[in-house]
DNA sequence: CCAGAAAGTTAGTCAAATCTAACAATCATA
DNA sequence: TATGATTGTTAGATTTGACTAACTTTCTGG
């Protein structure tokens, strides 16, 4: 027996994942999904709309009638929701505590949403977690970057609270990883 | 006059990216960079790596002799220190900080690493030099984030020495960025 | 030195994702 | 309700980056 939280999740390309995506935020707002708004957002041309539907249909991932309306499959729904899931937390770290510029993080998370494990998700999300939840606001450290990130040096005022502790810090990883195996 | 720290940086394709690591990797080592060694470090066919040599010569990127020699241009050298940068912030971020299996954090890394602009990357690099010249070692929200991750919730010990501040929580970014654009 | 192994290349195929041009269906309104 | 505008589709071309099969060059040990 199969347990029913089964994540057969079929990896979605780059491509795929952003017209789920696109759909998904079409589909919830006064502007309906079709191809035309697709081909829009996206800034693609409608035949490559059309022909990406054709694709997410047969995943069963999206309902296409001919010349009509775009729906996503629960499935669908699903794999929409954890693309933008991994925009919004990528987003979040960028813009909100790394004060990226807005339009830049948006755009940097667009393209790293499509790379983000689902490990790596769970830690930034718990991460951001972490940092929201303190009871008091601003967690030290992120005051203290900010304050680092305009002075260019440390405040000495939220320095002195930091604790001694030793890090290990070791230099791993050599840096490359097959072609092959990081597609998604 | 123009600039002298002209970025004319000509963007990679992911692809680029990864063999130009890959060459300045193993020129640095006692493997030779060879059409064979970058073949098995990218886990590729030959044919592809000598169409990929082609590529980055026309760019001015490598120096390939035929049936010879891979070397990297000045140019060349520059560009895959960029990517191997923005693959070792990564790598930091998600395996030292946020704690991902040092094997995923590296995975991703490798994906990820083509799609960070420079703003991003810059941000990343100090929030990590933040954590780290802590003059007393690991500092609070380090402490505070790795305690939280082992038990769940935080320390009450750590959490006292969290300042009242308000933080402004704007939900922006509607998440959608047009493909076309987000193409390196 | 020369024969087989190893390394590298060439030529041609394939798949994904885009595009343009031309056609077909639907809509909107006069 | 006809007709022009809008929307959507089809067909076919292009690009990128991989692949296989077959060939050529270089190296190496007897």
């Amino acid at each position: 027996m199969v347990k029913e939280t089964e994540e057969t999740r079929v990896q979605q390309t780059a491509s795929m994942e952003d017209y789920l995506k696109a759909i998904a935020l079409l589909g919830r707002k006064e502007a309906r999904a079709t191809v035309t708004n697709i081909s829009k957002l996206l800034k693609v041309k409608k035949p490559s709309v059309t022909s990406a539907l054709a694709k997410l249909s047969g995943m069963g991932l999206v309902v296409h009638k001919r010349y009509g309306s775009v729906d996503l499959t629960p499935d669908g729904f699903k794999a929409a929701q954890d693309v933008y899931h991994r925009h919004r937390i990528l987003c979040y770290l960028l813009a909100d505590i790394l004060k990226v510029d807005p339009k830049i993080a948006k755009d940097d998370a667009c393209r790293m949403e499509h790379a983000l494990s689902p490990s790596s998700l769970e830690r930034l999300d718990q991460f951001i977690r972490f940092t929201r939840n303190c009871p008091h606001g601003t967690p030290d450290c992120l005051e203290g970057f900010n304050y680092y990130l305009k002075h260019g040096s440390r405040s000495k005022d939220i320095m002195f609270r930091c604790r001694a502790a030793e890090q290990s810090n070791r230099e791993s990883t050599n840096g490359v990883k097959a072609r092959k195996e990081s597609r998604r």
